[in-house]
DNA sequence: GTCGACCGAAGTGTATACAATTTTGCTTTT
DNA sequence: AAAAGCAAAATTGTATACACTTCGGTCGAC
């Protein structure tokens, strides 16, 4: 199963989605995807539902798939949970972490630097994530990862949706102290470092701009 | 989409896994599932994903479906999120219990006592698990909930295999401690008991016992 | 006797056909 | 003119048909 053209169907939805070329509460019709992709129905409805346990779609019976609205408290509560996991995440990842891990580490920021000033939102957004995701990674728990990823993933929408390009260098500001907390082998300060951090990047995500939305009831509420 | 017939074959199918009716290893043909629950293989196959994404089966390509055997290895790492996420979710929790929420865990314990001493082993497993669960629910954190019960439940197939009942009698008694623990609102001593209480889940879980399989080149191995 | 190639059966992957439901727009009624 | 009802079109849900891959076994070469 699994095959690589609902990879790609998935792919190529995630990032027109990501990246609000599909916006909140559109419409995603079977047939017209499968148009677009070349292929049939078939394909284009296990792509969806994989989108679904993504939740970047929302699938209504014998309505179709939409795409997903995330409010500000889902990500409120995401944060929450990332917050809890990421606490104790740090103090692990401070007890064995090594200096080629540090090196890798800030070469990742080093990317992230370049994104925010090229003013690549999409890149920068993704980055910013990926240095949690990094650390997870380096941690040698593949299930860490995942349920980092999935969480991380989660918030993305709206964090594209909401974080501006100041909030983004604070972030990477942020990663910094972190990296050199871990070189210090100072887990508590390490540990208070993530949890700010996290406070910081849902702060940032409170401001109520208007959701762009074609979900009219929702629009009209 | 997601139908209730889908839905159906997906409980009907976990529960025969998680009861070991399924074993480990087991071949999911699609066309005999069909005829069993007298529908095409369109469903089945919805379903099969939808099993998957659970890791309650592993689909190979061109290959099939297959009951997964998760690995002592596997469950660690499980086991290793879920030290991090709830000794957080622990500390968060003391601060906000109520009165009304402690009998509530206690009425919960009483139902876990119940399925030890009658011997219920289905039983006994999921209820130990849900009283984790339960907490999650308490928090008000829909993501909370829905993440630490993928947790739990990614690893109540081999809480099962593994877990005797001695060993279930003692989670019980874990569990006393730690309501006692938040009826004191001492959350030092809360995260303390719920850290070393799933240290001794996963310590009960790593004697090596032989695992069924159908799978002979992992017998073998 | 063992190894390898080929062929048939079985099973999965994808497309299409058909059924059921929802949506839409027109007509009718008040 | 607004609302209700109805019928056709569009869309989703399910089944089936067909293509392609894998698996087992037999036959033949060495």
């Amino acid at each position: 199963m699994e095959t690589s053209t609902t990879h790609h169907i998935v792919e190529s939805l995630t990032r027109a989605i990501v990246e609000h070329r599909l916006l909140p509460g559109s419409k995603l019709a079977e047939q017209k995807l499968a148009d677009h992709f070349g292929v049939s129905r078939t394909l284009v409805r296990q792509a969806l539902f994989q989108l679904s346990q993504n939740r970047l779609i929302r699938l209504e019976p014998a309505r179709g798939a939409f795409v997903a609205a995330p409010s500000v408290e889902e990500a409120q509560q995401v944060f929450a949970v990332r917050r809890m996991l990421e606490a104790e995440m740090t103090r692990a990842f401070v007890q064995q972490v090594t200096p080629e891990q540090i090196t890798a580490l800030r070469e990742h920021i080093q990317q992230e630097r370049e994104a925010v000033t090229q003013g690549d939102i999409t890149g920068r957004t993704e980055l910013l994530g990926d240095f949690h995701v990094r650390m997870a990674e380096l941690m040698n728990n593949d299930v860490l990862d995942q349920v980092l990823g999935e969480l991380i993933s989660r918030c993305a929408l709206i964090t594209l949706m909401y974080q501006s390009r100041n909030e983004a260098e604070h972030s990477t500001d942020e990663h910094v102290a972190l990296v050199a907390a871990f070189e210090a082998k100072n887990s508590d300060l390490a540990v208070r470092l993530m949890h700010e951090h996290l406070l910081h990047v849902e702060a940032s995500l409170t401001f109520d701009r208007k959701v762009p939305t074609h979900d009219i009831s929702l629009a009209l509420a």
